[in-house]
DNA sequence: AAAATTTATGCAATTAAGTTGCAAAGTTAT
DNA sequence: ATAACTTTGCAACTTAATTGCATAAATTTT
């Protein structure tokens, strides 16, 4: 497996097992967010449990975020090199509704929202919905 | 039943049965937004089915919304009475991280966005997570 | 008012996503 | 090489959402 993918891996302290190294390969290459469900038909052989654990730890030290986008299924998507999921940094889902697929905004920061008195703000969910560029056309 | 459950059934063109009047008198109460399985616990004699289909006649009617919380059960909160429900006048939407509850923040509207070109919105979902107010204290 | 039609309700069952337990296989350290 | 730990695979379970179908209730037609 090419060594940018094992650094990522480790960069991150996942151990780059055979398993990681594909389906980090494979999150890397697209361009919208992707499901367990999705990941479970690019690798028919794995197990779809084996598939589950290794986005949760991808997730849990930060080489992905999930988003819920309202589909039923979460989606999962790379994060940037430097990104902390700090709620300062977290940018705009968008989901279509004509191919179903989720964007990440990531060039558009969600907005902030001023709470009522007393509401503490830990994260913000923000997922648009409507027709994408390639639906549209 | 009350008069005024049984108008506002009727203004939203949902015929009065017993089982609606009994649960639109629930949403009303609520405080925070209610979802499937809070309903049968206050109804243990009423089939979830029911509950369901009336929760969803509700929704189609715009008597009610539904929120995707992100907390894997959809959640059912009254609308305003001039809601149609148009991204225009979309609120924004709390999930108290500690108590579970979910809010709607009516007062505060969900901020626009300026979308890729090409990108059409038909609707955005915005939740903050957090602590609210009576956690808080 | 009875019959016919439509609408609402209740029960059984299914789907799909997410998750847990445990044992086997693989890896790392001693 | 053995022990300890980590990862993977299989089976099974949980929960939310949903559908089909039969019965009951309400509404409309005759």
């Amino acid at each position: 497996m090419k060594i940018p993918i094992d650094d990522k891996l480790n960069s991150k302290n996942v151990k780059p097992t055979a398993m990681r190294e594909l389906v980090l390969d494979v999150l890397i290459k697209q361009t919208t967010a992707i499901s367990l469900s999705d990941l479970e038909q690019k690798f028919e052989k794995a197990d779809k449990v084996t598939l589950y654990r290794t986005l949760k730890t991808f997730e849990e030290n930060k080489i992905i975020h999930s988003i819920d986008d309202g589909s039923g299924s979460v989606k999962y998507a790379m994060c940037t090199d430097t990104c902390q999921c700090n709620p300062a940094e977290l940018h705009v889902h968008f989901f279509c509704t004509m191919c179903q697929k989720t964007y990440c905004l990531n060039e558009i920061p969600v907005p902030s929202v001023s709470l009522p008195v007393n509401f503490d703000l830990q994260s913000i969910n923000m997922v648009v919905k409507g027709i994408c560029a390639n639906c549209r056309r």
